[in-house]
DNA sequence: CTGTATCCGATCTGATACTG
DNA sequence: CAGTATCAGATCGGATACAG
């Protein structure tokens, strides 16, 4: 066989971990589908406003500031569908709702936390790049 | 002051280390602008591409499937322009351009592989997820 | 209270043709 | 080889009005 005979690591950690993924035709980054739930503008919010217990639909829409209802409903509705969001409905009158992160969720949002990490190290580094990147052009 | 007794832990590891931070008022997760390099349908995949090593812009090209020309450009641009690509050019005829992941990209791309973990662990939960909400609506 | 429906502008992306 | 310019389609997100 072509491939190298490092293994396919259970849990990546380093680049060279990804190195071996690559060897072994695997692709070391997550698929299209999953980046989209981070990409999206309001999802991770949500799951953090709801990872310490069930918030209410009016709650929510006070907590994330600069959403609108539409939105709301539609990441709430994706986030459900994607198993990141249970949802709980009270028939009382007036209607309560309860949304409230999943176990799965909370992993997500602790696996974001690297990317936090880095985003406290080097954003100040970022903003510095483009600033000279920028005046360079102008200039 | 009102802030609870905790430390804001300079390193995030757990949820409790994120409530900490939300406790003394900081946001736990990566602001827009960093999110929004994730965000991109083809950053990443160029960041890995770059990160062995000098890549030319016609190998990119190739090797990162289905990208168009143009979007291989607008990616590169702003990859460089955040500090995340270094760019050389070798004044020769016909030219030749050279692109590298910086350190500062590899280590975004390392923060990544917990996010490719959470993806393995979850993805085939989160698809079933679909299916069964998906099964909902139509039935 | 918890949504849905409709419209609209902004942004993203791809296709294609052209150039130093 | 390494781009740029232009156009068009798709998607995203916000504003607003309406409803069970």
């Amino acid at each position: 066989m072509s491939q190298r005979n490092t293994a396919v690591p259970s849990e990546l950690r380093t680049l060279e971990d990804a190195e071996a993924m690559i060897a072994h035709g695997v692709c070391p980054i997550p698929p299209r589908e999953i980046l989209d739930k981070i990409a999206g503008k309001w999802a991770i919010q949500i799951i953090v406003a709801t990872s310490r217990g069930p918030v209410r639909f009016t709650e929510l829409e006070r907590l994330i500031e600069g959403i609108s209802r539409r939105m709301l409903t539609l990441t709430l509705r994706n986030l459900e569908r994607d198993g990141l969001l249970e949802r709980t409905i009270y028939p009382t009158v007036p209607p309560k709702v309860e949304y409230r992160a999943t176990p799965m969720a909370l992993e997500l949002y602790e696996a974001m936390l690297t990317l936090t990490n880095w985003s406290r190290r080097h954003s100040a580094c970022v903003a510095a790049s483009r600033e000279r990147y920028d005046a360079r052009q102008t200039g």
